[in-house]
Order: C-alpha cells, then structure tokens, then sequence
DNA sequence: CCATATTTGTCCGTATGTATT
DNA sequence: GAATACATACGGACAAATATG
C-alpha cells in the first residue's frame, strides 16, 4: 500500500482563485498600496473569467479592505494601504458572538492594557504625553456634561496611552476588547446612584497612571492600570469571576503594588 | 444660521446593504448558526434586488465566515458558527504587510504568551495537562527527525497551553502571531550549526514551562515562558531591541526569577 | 436506483450614472 | 461642453450539482 493519504476535494470558485491572484502579488510585493489594478473588463479578459466573476472577487477584496473601487474611474480599483479595520471587525464578531463572557473579554483586556500602559511609559513622546493629558481635562470637563460624554473622553485616553505604546496589534485590540466590554455593561451603568462621585473618582485614578507614564515608571502604571480597569468591572462580575481576575492582576503584576503609597486617594479594601 | 452640520455623503452600494440587514438580523439574535437563509431567488424578491446583487453580498460573507452557500442546495446557505478563522486572516495580514518590525511582533507575542501560561497553571485541566505532555515528548522524539518535525511539535505544545488558559482571544492571537514571527526567521534558522544541541536544550526549558504549570505556579511559567521565547529569538534581534523587550520582560515579571532555582540548567548570562 | 425540479455557479447583454480627458 | 471609458445594477441564459419523490 502507499504511504500518499488523499484528502477530501473541495470546490474552489472562480472568484476565489481571482481572490487568490491579487492577494498573492499584494504579498509578494508586486502590487503595492497606490497602485491600481486593471479595470474589470482588463481584468475579465486577463483572467479569463466572466466580468461577474471579476466584480465579486472585487466586492471580497473590497470588505476586506484590500482595494476600493469607485464607479467611473478609469484608472481601476486602488489598492488601498492595509489598515486595522477588518481585524477590528473580525475580532468584534469573536468576542460579541460565540459565548465570550465579560469574565473573559476583561482577561485580554488586563493583558492588553497592563503591558501597554508599561510600553507607554518606556517609550511616550512628548506629543503622547500632550494626547493624554488633554484627554484627562476632557474627563474632568465633562464630569458635569453627563456619562456619554465622560465615557467618550475616558476611551481618548485609554487610545491615547496605546498608541503611545507604539504596538498596532495592540492598540487594536484594546480598542476592540474595551468597546465590547463596554457595551455589556453600558445600559447597566446608567442605573448607578451617584454618577458623579464616580466619575471624580476615576479621573484621579487616570491622573495617577498618567503620572506614572509621564514619569517613565511602567510598572507603577501598568499595575495601577489593570487594577483600574479590574475594579471598574467588578461590580458587574460574580465573586468567583472577580476573585479569578484577581489573583490574575496579582500574579502578573510586581510586588511594586504592595509598597507603592496610596495614590489613589481611596480605601483599600 | 442653523446649527446643522451636514457630512458629505457617501454612496453606500446595493450590496453593502444587503450585508448588512444580514448582519443585523444575525447581532438581534434573529438568525443563529446552524439556520438557513433564503434562496438567492428567494433573496432577490425580497430585497427587491437583482441576483448578482445578493450574489455580491454572499460572496463578502461568504468570505467574512458567516455564511456557506453550496451549488445546488435547496435550502439555501447555511448560517455558520463564528470561528477563528476570519480573525486569523486580517491579524495575519496586519503582522505579514504593513511594517510590522520583528520586536512588535515579539512585544505582542510575550504579552499574550506570558499571561497564557499564568492562566494555563490556574486552570489547566487534565486534558490539558496531557496535551502538553504529549507535546513535549513529540518534541524530545523529533530532535532526530529534523527541524520541520520538531517546528511543528513546539507549535503544539504552545497551542496547547493557549488552549489550556481557557481565553480563545489569546489563542487565536497568538498562534497568528507565533507563525507570522516563525516565518519571519525560519529561513535564516536552518543555517544553524549545531540543532540538536539547541533542540535539546529547548526540550529542557520547555520541560520547566510545563512543570511550572502542572504545580500551577503562574508566576513562575509566565517569566519562564517570556524569557524562553525572548532568548530564542535574540539571535535576530539587534541590540537595542534585545535590550527594549529585556526591559520589557523585566518589568512584566514578578522579581521570583531572581529567586528561582537555575531550572533550565544553562549559564547565566 | 432513477427521474425531475430546484438551486447554485458562471457567463453574456444592456441600460444608467459617473469621472476623466 | 462633448466624447470616451468606467462602474453599478439589472435581467436572461445554460450547465453542473443537489435534494426529493
């Protein structure tokens, strides 16, 4: 008998294998950003396919964010510069759909945020350090305007602090990870009885890491950070979750915690 | 004057909407996976659109993992259960194009393996433990099969303590950027003068991951599964990155591997 | 098992609005 | 402004594949 196993064959479409065509000279670098590609009829008759077949390879290259075409443009379709944008969605579409918990999302988050808050703090430019701080007045500005706008300023600020960590891959997944949690909790949030207090409060908790970025401390910020975030969230976790992501933040962070001054300003619980 | 502010309009296509009444009625709850959605007739009058419209938009979510239509089925395409796999691509597209530098995709890779390996000695299950052990001895079997062979079982062995840390964010993100890096110095590796020499010493270190994980010490399998991964790829990192992502894993780790016994039995650098 | 109806995959032709020259 | 080439969207057609009786 031979050793060769055959696998089951599947169908490959027409617009795949165009699919396939365009991605492969985008990865070898034979097509660049700026660059156009044919015109579909160029393409239909290049490719030997019917001009259907061209335009729904177009529309896939087209949601993924690959190329843009625009009706009337005799230059074809422009290749365009990959962006974050489909990974933002395809990583929504995860963490919303399927069964991900809060529990869950926070654990990515904690591990997402931590580090960036240490990278921030290692390699801030003046200009972060200038994003941050202006995003810190819009919170304490907005503390009498009213929850949706105090939220607004407090996702500029968490942005800002990963994009001074200079990692993308980073930046959007926070960003990701932090909408979808937010939005779990977002119509409950409404309901809490002193918004205000609160909102005090979790300005002087961003001033806090702030300070520990500006002064290049990163693990003072990224253990101020997490514990930040795990206590805005516990209240909306069960016991057994909080005390998870506790030992998780504890075990991940230094023993800094334990010796560094009470810089929040609140009880220790 | 009126304080209206109007935004210049985008033509939004015949196709986009049709994805996107799909979505909706996927994010309500209205369509589950494992449901049919209508033929591309049927579809068609509904939507008051031509088939090559509806065929557009079932290619774009055909293509995003949503759907899967088949030639001849009657009962339409079949709604599917959200995946990794869409995730994967963009993320690989994001770390593969643009100008991702090895030290980002290095940052990205210890945040999410670190905490992964903290989580896997939380959590880990039997099943899990078994994986790992699996892994290993495939490893320590395939020191004398080549390079490919022994690739192929620390992948496993990786995978299965993402697996085990319970978080399929974290997997996903980092078996992607696990092969984005590999790739980036896998052609560079096979020059290596003594492999099985360095094959055996990856066995050992590995050995002291898993162990660390089986008497659930996250501390300690987090800092041992970061400073294993930075050591294997500081050959191809230039100084200064070898000394951000040291500070990095320095500053990311509990001060237990000052303390730690020499587990992995190799000088000290 | 076979025959039939339905659906998808692919192709072609056409009308309309748009952008460039 | 006119001419040209383009994308968008529509409708019709045929072959292959599938499910059902």
């Amino acid at each position: 008998m031979s050793g060769i196993s055959f696998e089951p064959v599947q169908p490959v479409r027409a617009y795949e294998r165009v699919v396939e065509q365009v991605e492969l000279a985008l990865l070898r670098g034979d097509l660049k950003a700026g660059e156009r590609l044919p015109s579909e009829r160029d393409l239909m008759k290049q490719l030997a396919v019917s001009r259907s077949t061209v335009r729904e390879a177009l529309r896939v290259l087209e949601s993924h964010g690959v190329v843009r075409s625009r009706p009337g443009d005799p230059n074809g379709p422009v290749v365009l510069a990959l962006g974050p944008a489909p990974l933002r969605k395809s990583l929504q579409r995860l963490a919303t759909g399927d069964g991900v918990s809060l529990s869950e999302l926070l654990q990515f988050r904690l591990l997402l945020e931590g580090p960036a808050a240490f990278l921030a703090a290692e390699l801030r430019s003046d200009r972060d350090l200038a994003a941050m701080q202006a995003a810190i007045s819009a919170m304490r500005q907005s503390v009498d305007k009213g929850l949706d706008e105090f939220a607004g300023a407090d996702v500029d600020f968490h942005d800002a602090m990963a994009t001074a960590s200079g990692n993308r891959m980073v930046r959007v997944c926070a960003e990701v990870v932090r909408g979808v949690a937010l939005n779990l909790i977002t119509d409950k949030m409404k309901e809490h009885q002193e918004p205000k207090e609160l909102m005090d409060r979790w300005v002087a908790r961003h001033e806090a890491v702030f300070e520990a970025i500006r002064r290049q401390d990163g693990r003072l910020a990224s253990n101020l950070m997490q514990s930040d975030i795990l206590e805005f969230y516990a209240p909306w976790l069960s016991n057994e979750d909080q005390a998870v992501l506790g030992r998780f933040v504890e075990g991940m962070s230094t023993t800094l915690i334990d010796s560094a001054p009470d810089v929040h300003g609140n009880e220790v619980i």
